[in-house]
DNA sequence: CTTGAATGTTTATTCTATAAACATACTATG
DNA sequence: CATAGTATGTTTATAGAATAAACATTCAAG
C-alpha cells in the first residue's frame, strides 16, 4: 500500500521549477483553443496546479502576462514566416512567401492571431527576438538586392504589404459583418 | 426652504425613460474617451444614475451590451462615411472618398474604432442599418456602372480596397510594434 | 380602478484580481 | 557545513464585477 501511493503521488515540490515558463505555456495553448478568453491569472494558475498568487511572482499584472502571451503568439507567427522563407530560394518568391504564411497563420490558427494583435499598446514587451515585420523588411530588402524594388521605396513596399495582408487576414479571420466574401 | 429642495431635486423618476438608449449613448462616450476598457456594466449603469442589474432588463448580458455599442460605433463609422460619399459627386471621387473617411475615422477615433472592431463573431446583431462595407461596394457597383470596373471584379475591389484601408488603418492607428512607420 | 407586463431595486452569490503576511527552498559565504 | 538572504509559493483577506432571485413601482388596457 505505501508504495503504491508513493509511486501515485506527484512529488509536491512546493516550488514550481519554472514557472513563468510554464505560464507562457499553458497561456499559449488557451490562446490557441479559445483566443483572449481564458488568459485570467487564476484560470491559467490552476492550469499549473500552482495558487493564483504565484502568478505575480514572474509578472506585475495580469494584463502583463497577457501581454507576454500576446508577445509569445507573434513570435510563434514570426517563426513561421522564416520557416516559410527559408524553404525559398528566389527573392521574389521569398517575398511572396511572406505573407502567404502570414495568412495561413492567421486563418489556421485564429486563436493566436487574435491574442497575437491584442491592443497591449500601452505595455513595453522587449522584441529582441525575430518579429514578422523584420521578416517581412528583410524579404523587401533582398528584393532590393535584385533590383526588383528601388531602395526608396522600401518603406512603401512594405506599409503597403503589411496593410493589405493584415487586414486581409483579420477580415477574412472574422465573422460577419467584416468577411470580404460576405 | 422648501422650494429650493424641490427645484434641486432631481425628480427620482423610478423608471428611467429610456433606459436602452441612454446605457448606449453613454457607452459611445466611454467608447471614444478609452475604448473598450470602460464598457462593463457596472460602470455604465452608474454612469446613467441606475441600479446595474436595471441593464438587464435590456440586454441579456454585459457582452451583449459591449456588442450593441460596438455596432453603434460601426454605425457611426457608416454614418461618416455615407456622408463623405454624398459630398462628391464624380464616381472616382465617391469611391475614394470612402477610404478616405474609413482612415480618418480610424485615426480620429481611435477609441471608437477599436470598439467597432472588437470581436463580436458570436453575438447576433441586427445589421438592418447601412453598413461600411454596403456604402463601399455602391461606391465600386458606382465605378462599375461609369465603365471603370468590371462587373464580374466588383467583389475582388471591394475585398482588395477593404483589406487594405482597414489594414492600414489598424495598423497606423496601433503603436509598436505594427505601426507601419516603425 | 385594477391587473398584468415592463422596468427598476435590493440582496446575495460567485468569480477574478490582487494586497499582505507567512512559509519554504535554493545559493552563496563565512 | 551552517546559515543568512533571496527567490519563489501559499494562505488569508479585500474589493469589484457579473448576474441570479425576489421584491417594488409604474404604465397601459380592459
Amino acid at each position: 500500500m505505501y508504495v503504491v501511493n508513493i509511486i501515485l503521488m506527484k512529488k509536491k515540490t512546493y516550488h514550481h521549477g519554472n514557472l513563468e515558463e510554464a505560464l507562457l505555456t499553458v497561456g499559449m495553448k488557451e490562446a490557441k483553443a479559445s483566443g483572449s478568453r481564458n488568459l485570467g491569472v487564476t484560470h491559467l494558475a490552476k492550469l499549473v496546479d500552482v495558487s493564483p498568487m504565484a502568478v505575480y511572482r514572474h509578472f506585475p499584472s495580469g494584463e502583463n502576462l497577457k501581454a507576454a502571451i500576446s508577445q509569445q503568439a507573434r513570435e510563434e507567427l514570426a517563426r513561421r514566416m522564416a520557416r516559410a522563407v527559408a524553404k525559398e530560394t528566389d527573392v521574389k518568391r521569398k517575398f511572396m512567401a511572406t505573407g502567404r504564411e502570414y495568412i495561413r497563420f492567421g486563418l489556421a490558427e485564429p486563436g493566436l492571431f487574435a491574442v497575437a494583435f491584442l491592443d497591449c499598446s500601452e505595455l513595453p514587451n522587449r522584441e529582441d527576438n525575430p518579429s514578422a515585420r523584420g521578416i517581412l523588411h528583410d524579404a523587401i530588402l533582398d528584393l532590393c538586392n535584385g533590383g526588383l524594388v528601388e531602395p526608396k521605396e522600401v518603406q512603401a513596399v512594405a506599409h503597403f504589404a503589411w496593410s493589405l495582408v493584415h487586414g486581409f487576414t483579420m477580415l477574412a479571420g472574422s465573422e460577419d459583418p467584416y468577411r470580404p466574401s460576405a
